[in-house]
DNA sequence: CTTGACACAGAACGGATGTTCTTGTAAAAT
DNA sequence: ATTTTACAAGAACATCCGTTCTGTGTCAAG
């Protein structure tokens, strides 16, 4: 879901942007040197390089010795298509405070993001209001949420009873993911984990809702459990 | 609606033809030889010849000096796809019968044919039985036509009533353009001049249907009427 | 008949473009 | 400490490819 084999790095990101971008305004695809100039790699070798591993990866095709004789492998045209990509902007463990992107992240600048089908998102949180947080620590475990997993967040500072928010409890100083509910003049805060018990606060303005959980993902590379 | 500025020959055709098979297949543009190659023509120069006419009538658009820098414009991409093709087989007139296109017959290979819009055409005729007949002589007048007027033939030996067909009367040796309608036991064709009487066949053995008019195309190009 | 426009072919030129070779750096592995 | 691997840059090379120039043949106009 998220890295490829081998690591899609940034530069493997930029010349698939650039095959695309360039296929879809000029008419024909670009020449290694064009490909250089557009992402800042000044030799053709590693242009040449990095289109042979995306070669390899099966992510273009190319007809060698023709020039601007590449192209985007289809189903990787349309992968692109359909997936979105999710800055990873920092991390979230129970002390420190949840990080916010700044507005203006460009879409293949940040050093690292996380690649989504948009089909596991709902439409509705589609925007570009998320955000990707690595979890640090074990003090998510009651959130069914363990050390090194990925959360994808909405950023929003309300909350509708049953969602999943990030909440620092200003007089713990602390920062957990839990389920929200809002019940007569309380907060009762619901683990994910059904046998704790849930925590009630009853003074609503020590709780901060630093955003809602839309996605959590777990990626399982053979390291034991 | 059929022919182009300067005329459209043969090899135009056949040049956008390859411009946008090669895009479609292969993934990017061809080059000068490859495009000669694909459409017999032997000589650099001369496909570069026809690339710069289809420059200026706009049919393509060309980067100079960039391999397969060149591109179909959008607009005659659509064109083409909305254009259909049909073989120009023959004459019709009064006295010989209406000839009938080989079931093969190459795209770009008669040396004639008609372009025309599929928007024009019901989408139920817009199959491969579509040929063309050019109008010889006045004989047609009393059905619309004139002299050297375009008529896009549908193949069928059946029609069904208010159908403009070709017919053809076995004992009168004569082939004219007319409405045709059954009624009791008698075959009825109207001409399309309502000023005009029907005629009544009484034998309807004696009426041979050798085809339905799906279009009538008059080109005026400035000639006198 | 001559002229000129047009269609065509072939060759030669030069720039564009992919390939490869050498060199270098830094991090990981041994 | 040494070797291996991954990554990077630049230059040299060999084609690929568009351009251009010369020449030929046809056909209609003058």
């Amino acid at each position: 879901m998220a890295k490829q084999k081998g690591e899609l790095k940034d530069r493997h990101k930029k010349i698939l942007d650039v095959l695309e971008r360039y296929q879809n305004t000029v008419g024909y695809p670009p020449s290694i040197r064009e490909i250089g100039k557009e992402t800042g790699i000044t030799s053709t070798s590693v242009v040449n390089y990095y289109l042979n591993q995306l070669e390899d990866w099966e992510f273009i095709e190319r007809d060698r010795k023709v020039s601007r004789g590449l192209r985007l492998t289809k189903t990787i045209k349309s992968i692109i298509d359909e997936m979105i990509q999710i800055p990873l902007v920092g991390m979230i463990g129970a002390s420190e405070p949840v990080p916010v992107p700044g507005s203006d992240f460009n879409y293949y600048d940040p050093e690292s993001s996380i690649d989504v089908a948009r089909s596991l998102l709902p439409k509705s949180d589609q925007g570009n209001q998320l955000y990707a947080l690595e979890v640090d620590g074990d003090s998510m475990i009651d959130a069914m949420v363990n050390d090194g997993d990925i959360v994808i967040m909405k950023y929003t500072q309300e909350a509708r009873d049953g969602e999943m928010v990030a909440v620092r409890l200003t007089d713990k100083e602390e920062t957990t993911l839990k389920f929200f509910y809002r019940e007569n003049g309380h907060v009762r805060l619901q683990p994910a984990n059904p046998s704790m018990e849930p925590i009630i606060i009853e003074d609503p303005s020590t709780v901060m809702i630093q955003g809602k959980v839309v996605l959590v993902i777990r990626q399982l590379s053979g390291k034991p459990v």
